[in-house]
DNA sequence: GTGTATTATCTCAGTAGTAAGATGTTTAAT
DNA sequence: ATTAAACATCTTACTACTGAGATAATACAC
């Protein structure tokens, strides 16, 4: 059912303490500021026909050498699911090969095919330029004070479980 | 096709430029901070039924009271058919309902219902509690300093569109 | 060696979104 | 009034995943 809006807005609750306040400002201009890079780096890799996660593949397997499916999955941050999926669609465009692995049957490696290794070595130095160029609002300086901060702040967050009170 | 590998891994392609490799790291220690604290949230949202852009929703109509359906999704940043499909199974849930608009007959207003309010009103303190432990890693005077840093680099990737060369 | 637990990948069904275009509405210029 | 442009939302078809379970190989304890 749809009715027609009558009351008046519902004001503001209670805030939170300080301490609370401060997180959720960084929750926020954190998330803000990751989808703003990444929508430029994304942007950037449509005309080579890549989505973000193919491009992380295809440069996991350029810095690396072939990999592990598990090792590539670890790495991207995908499901199993997903990873099966994604090299089989890098695979159908001849991007990608799977390999067996001679010491583990039940393992295969991902590996570039020359094809697919020209396509990252054409793409990635754009890649790196648009990064470099999302960053510029930070000086030098800056981008290494917010790196050291959001190393520690990553950390954190995924190893101690129960940090804070508990 | 599926070879055995038989040739020796691809050996690490030449550095980038020292402003570039330092833009990089930012950009994954960004992706990766974001990940782990946006994993933590989501987590604390499953036993409530609520899934992160769901909670959004429902913190916005909270905290801002009823929204038209362009609002709330310029504030969340999902397409508009995006935002049809989440408020209709908020709406079936009896968490929000649609209002038409006194004014204009092509806009709605999407406000909580009571149901919808309670539920956001007993999730909403354990979901700030979450990120400030999340935010724990850092003092309060590095949250503050990241908050600065993310903020102006957010601000200056979403809007100056052609910084750095160009 | 046998059995059990673990590991690696794949299969399948379902979910959360996007993108393009359709529909109906308002605004503004004629 | 009539038309055109700009809007706000919804519909439809599609994509990119996730998660649970299947399959198969390995490792480890006995």
């Amino acid at each position: 059912m749809t009715t027609t809006l009558t009351a008046p807005p519902a004001p503001r609750r209670k805030a939170p303490d300080t301490a609370t306040a401060a997180a959720l400002k960084l929750f926020i201009v954190l998330a803000r500021a990751q989808r703003a890079i990444t929508e430029r780096t994304e942007a950037n890799l449509v005309p080579h026909g890549l989505s973000g996660t193919e491009f992380a593949i295809l440069e996991a397997l350029y810095h690396k050498g072939p990999l592990l499916l598990g090792d590539v999955q670890r790495k991207i941050l995908v499901s199993s699911g997903g990873i099966t999926f994604l090299v089989d669609k890098l695979a159908d465009r001849g991007l990608v090969e799977r390999k067996l692995c001679p010491t583990d049957r039940r393992a295969r490696y991902a590996a570039l095919t020359r094809k697919g290794e020209a396509l990252i070595a054409e793409v990635f130095p754009g890649h790196a330029e648009v990064i470099r160029v999302a960053m510029a609002g930070l000086s030098r300086a800056e981008q290494k004070e917010a790196t050291a901060l959001l190393k520690t702040l990553g950390l954190a967050a995924a190893g101690g479980e129960n940090a804070g009170t508990r």
